[in-house]
Formats: structure tokens, C-alpha cells, sequence
DNA sequence: CCAGGAACTTGCGCGCACGCAAGTTTGCGT
DNA sequence: ACGCAAACTTGCGTGCGCGCAAGTTCCTGG
């Protein structure tokens, strides 16, 4: 499909980012994140130190990108997958949620690391934005007749309220002496997503009036 | 109201921050906004450079937030503003736009200057994100039945949306050689901001059913 | 097969963000 | 009125992000 594309340039590229990567991880996970520098990290993958700021402009992107890296690209697919007579609202949610629930979701320490170092946590949040650019090819290809910006906010409001549910879920989950608030949302990143979510499905489902009619 | 804090401490935190804000600003116009150092800012303001970075923490928030201040004051009050027979979504579209539109909007060329630098574009794009907590407040003052991780995922929502059509805004009036995509887009940022806006009115409309029945 | 050139890496240097540990100012209780 | 504690400022040191200008590797048309 579009996978193809054995350049030998561009191979060579993603196994240098791959490289940096799990380089990344891995010594996060044995010294704490906070005692790993960019140096470090490029040595071990084997490149110089101003190239490793060529693939990440922060140290935390390498460490979390090795986390979240394809998901990006799953919920793209994950949206195209769902069958055709369930709504778009349906499709996404069902979809995004799955993201973060079924797959490599990151083993307990990796996660745990993250959740326990701030710079961390700011950067695995902002992650969740790498979704929309694919949540939006993926609204246009149901709907083609949904213009560019549209599916733009659409998908940009999908981001932005699972941000919402993942700040929540990990300032829930953080060691946070003091719960300023009264009530504790808490629960599982799954729950907490879909009630983020769910709020979306009216703006999602009356732009693609689901051909066929209204709802059984 | 929410104002008496005459604390002389409070005061001078304010005087510095805004201190800063102008200088920064003032700066900027007269060389480039390249030219212009922190210390530079901070030295303007009467304060060390240390402490600029108290109160920002990168060089362009000074300058964007000489224009974008009291933004996020403003969003709420014009919501808060609008008759309690108007839906949310209206009440929201309409504040979010004034907010772009109305009042100090950036004098010309200041504005010029955001477009210019890119750097300051993405500051100014992040910017908006600054009015979705005084929106989640706005919207649960309206419904207090909603809960807070919805009225916060909604806000969300109403952010990213003005983000994305602030930045297809700016890359339309930018020096872009070459529009990539066929379809032009462009137009005024209100209208723009609107088109990106009304995609999410389902969503806001379904959370408070406007009481007294559907709309007439 | 071989230039010519694009893409990528690397060393260098500058400015910046921020933790830390004083030093200074402001608020408050007694 | 006074002194203590909290808040704020400041200098210093470290690591980082990135523009720039070589140097190196890879692709392409002839």
C-alpha cells in the first residue's frame, strides 16, 4: 500500500529514530529519566548529540515517542476499520478509546515512570495531538463531502478532549498529597475516555448524517 | 467582585508582569522581534533575568501575552454575558469570535509582526488555549448539572477548534510560496473562526437542553 | 559509470530555561 | 512594635534547542 518505500536513505532514517527511541527508553528505565542527557541517549544509538535534535526537539519526545509512536497511525486505521453503518461518533470513540486499552500499551514501569516524572507527563499528554492529523484524513474519507477545516476542528476536538481524560487520569493517578477538589473523578483510563469523548458525539454524527436515514 | 486584592504583594507581582509585557512588546516593534534578547526585556523592566523567567517561560509568551492578556477574562464575561435564552453553542461561538474581533485586537502591526515570525505564531496559536479554563467555568455557571470532565472536555473542544482556524488563518496571510492544497480557504479570521466554531454547536446544545423546550 | 546535487550528519557557538541556594522583601501573629 | 515565616528576587551553573556552515552519504539523469 503505501508501505513500499525501501529507499535506502529512508530506512536508514527510521533506524536511526528507532535507535534513539528504545535507546531512550532503556535508559530511562535503568537510571531515572532525570539522570539520562541527550548525550547519552545519541552515544547509545550511535550518532552525534546535534543530530539527535534533528528526529526530537525535546529530550522527553524520544523517551515518550518510543511509547506512543504508533498510534498515530493505528487509529487512522482503527476508525477505517469499523464497519460503515455504525455512526461516526461510534467509530471514533470506539477507536480512539481502543488506543489507549488494548495494544503494547506500555508495560507497568514504563508507565509509572511517566506518570511519576512531571516533564513526562506534560509530554505524553501532548502526544495524544499526533492523532488528529490521521483522525482527519480518516472523517474525510467517510465523508468526503466534510471540507478540510471542519473535519480539522473535529478531529482537533477529539485530540483536545482525550488530552482532557488523560490529564485526569494521571493527575489521578500522581502522588497528589491533597485532591484540591471534593470529588474524585477517578476511575480507568477507558471509562474516563469515553465520558470525554462522548459529550463530541452530537457534533460528530450531525456532520455525516449516517446515509440511510436516522438511527434504527 | 473577584477584584479587591489590594495585597501590596499581589500589586507588584501584577506591576512586574506587566512591566514586562510592555517592554517586551515595545522591543519587539522596535528592532525585530530576533534582536531582542531576554535580558534585554529584563533589564527594560527593571528586574533580573532570572526573574523574567518567573513569570515566562519563553521568550515569545512576553510579547504574545502583551496581546493576548486579558483574552481569557474576556471569554468568560461575554459568555456570561449573553441572555440565558440563547444555547451554549451560540453564546460560546459568538463570545469566542468577538474575542478575535473586537476590541484591542492587535493594532496592525503588531499583528504583522506575530505573522511574520513563526516563532511567535505557534506562541500566539497556544495562546488560545488560555480561555478554555475560564470556559469550562463559564459553562458549568450555566449548567451546573454538567460535570466537571465534560464542561472541561467541551472547552477543550472549543479551543482546539479556535486553534486550528487561528493557524489556517495565519498560514494563508503568511508568506506561503506555495499553497500546497488546491482549495483556498482563506478568509476573514471571524468567518473562519465561525466555520470552525459551528461543527461543535451539536455537542454544546446536547449537554444543556436550553430549558423550557426545544428551540422554537 | 559518473558527475552534480540533494539529503543527512556533525562540530561549533549562542541564547535560553530552570534547579538550587543564598539574600531581600512583605505579611502576620503576638 | 517586633520578629518569624512565607513569598519573591537574584546569581550561578548546567543542560538543552537550534541556526549555521562544513563534511559525508546517497540518489538521479545523462
Amino acid at each position: 500500500m503505501t508501505k513500499p518505500r525501501p529507499d535506502l536513505r529512508e530506512r536508514k532514517k527510521q533506524a536511526t529514530k528507532e535507535a534513539l527511541r528504545s535507546a531512550a527508553l532503556r535508559l530511562a528505565l535503568e537510571r531515572g529519566p532525570e539522570n539520562v542527557r541527550v548525550d547519552d541517549i545519541a552515544e547509545a544509538a550511535g550518532v552525534s548529540p546535534r543530530t539527535y535534535n534533528n528526529y526530537f526537539s525535546s529530550r522527553e519526545q524520544a523517551i515518550v515517542a518510543a511509547v506512543a509512536a504508533e498510534r498515530e497511525t493505528r487509529v487512522a486505521a482503527a476508525v477505517a476499520a469499523r464497519p460503515a453503518d455504525v455512526s461516526l461518533a461510534e467509530a471514533i470513540i470506539d477507536a480512539v478509546v481502543e488506543q489507549y486499552t488494548d495494544p503494547g500499551h506500555p508495560a507497568g514501569d514504563v508507565l509509572l515512570m511517566i506518570t511519576t516524572n512531571p516533564a513526562l507527563r506534560a509530554c505524553y499528554i501532548d502526544a495524544a495531538a499526533m492523532i488528529e492529523d490521521p483522525l482527519a484524513a480518516a472523517i474525510i474519507e467517510r465523508a468526503p463531502s466534510v471540507d478540510r477545516l471542519t473535519a480539522q476542528a473535529l478531529s482537533a476536538s477529539v485530540g483536545a478532549a482525550a488530552r482532557v481524560a488523560l490529564r485526569q487520569w494521571l493527575e489521578s493517578t500522581a502522588p497528589s498529597p491533597s485532591t484540591s477538589g471534593f470529588v474524585i473523578v477517578s476511575g480507568s483510563l477507558p471509562t474516563l475516555m469515553r465520558t470525554a469523548l462522548t459529550p463530541l458525539a452530537p457534533a460528530l454524527d450531525a456532520v455525516v448524517p449516517l446515509r440511510g436515514g436516522p438511527p434504527r
